[in-house]
DNA sequence: CGCCCAGGTTGACACTGTCAAGAGTCGGTC
DNA sequence: GACCGACTCTTGACAGTGTCAACCTGGGCG
């Protein structure tokens, strides 16, 4: 009907449904016929059940990055907490596109060159910042020990978030964003750059 | 072949295919054919699919529980990172119980009472250990926020080594134990019981 | 004895991903 | 204009899956 490429339905419906309910129950032939076409046609799209997942990632991984490189650039006082925002703000806005990013058995990232060469540019913006923040004179397993913390606490926070025990045991959660600068603060990542004494 | 009952046999077989491969693979009837039964024999102490993962669940939840306990115990001086220690290393050593656990669409917490009171239990540890380092005068936000933000990183942490694309970033990890050390020193969390200043 | 019932079996069903072969439609080339 | 190959899509088949239903079987108990 819309003017789209098979290609791009196809993506956007499985990317709804993964959203709603998650990527196991997805069936190849259940989005061809939302598509209104026959269960075979998405495979000259996607070789696979699994070239649909890495479709998904890729485009994913484009979004975060952005997502990421545009939040450091709003707020360059406190790029921690920025980041850790983006970060989690992405999870939670593109559920869909993050639940199939980090799920090695639905796409394995060394398995697709493009898929690679996008996740390492996501990355390399965490640790980007992680060596600007704590300058030059810092170790490399300084930098390491940090990008890894800074990563462990928004994956973390992202995933139990998505997957809902957080909510659960914390309480009802009022506003992401005061919910995300009290973690950063309690966690002694927060305004690195600026620090008072 | 062993004097195990047929529900044991079925359990341990299915945890050790997910170690392996991931929980998505898990063939109800593969499994079954492994232990020499008939297809639907497990039927009868599994009321469904997801009766399997809610029990692989509820195993790990008490094994998660007593493993942070012996952790604490073990370690009075610095029990953030104990706790963070054991976190992680539950989830290595057992990654089997470990990906099912957090995986809402293979089994819901909240649809099963037992296993609900089980994850609570565990995320009890977690409070009280938080509770007891802050103090008594803490507010409850407070105590919130930094429960919430020693939850993320733990998970972070193993989910992140787990699923594999932390290794290949921050290159191949000597010591565990040294990996998290270092984390929980970048975070700012380590020793908060006597803190030099 | 008769009865029940937990634990196991066989058979069937709809549904899945995937292989294979064929149909229709294009743009380009002799 | 006729031919050809590359795309896109369709139809048909296959093994494997979870699950429903009915049947068997042996042991405990009134």
């Amino acid at each position: 009907m819309s003017p789209q490429t098979l290609r791009e339905t196809v993506l956007k419906a499985a990317v709804d449904y993964i959203s709603d309910h998650g990527p196991d129950g997805l069936s190849f032939r259940q989005v061809a016929q939302a598509a209104g076409v026959s269960h075979q046609a998405p495979y000259h799209h996607f070789t696979d059940r699994k070239g649909i997942f890495e479709a998904i990632s890729i485009e994913g991984y484009e979004m975060f990055t952005a997502a990421m490189l545009g939040a450091l650039a709003g707020d360059p006082d406190d790029p921690t907490t920025a980041l850790l925002e983006a970060y989690v703000g992405f999870a939670l806005d593109h559920r869909g596109h993050f639940r199939v990013m980090f799920r090695p058995d639905l796409c394995t990232i060394s398995d697709n060159p493009e898929l690679q060469r996008v996740a390492d540019a996501s990355f390399d913006v965490l640790v980007d910042l992680v060596r600007d923040v704590l300058g030059p004179k810092a170790s490399i397993s300084d930098i390491r020990a940090r990008a890894t913390a800074m990563w462990a606490l928004a994956h973390g926070l992202a995933t139990l978030l998505i997957d809902g025990p957080l909510e659960n045991k914390i309480g009802r959660i009022g506003s992401r964003r005061a919910l995300i600068r009290a973690v950063a603060e309690q966690s002694g990542m927060a305004t690195p750059k600026k620090r008072k004494r």
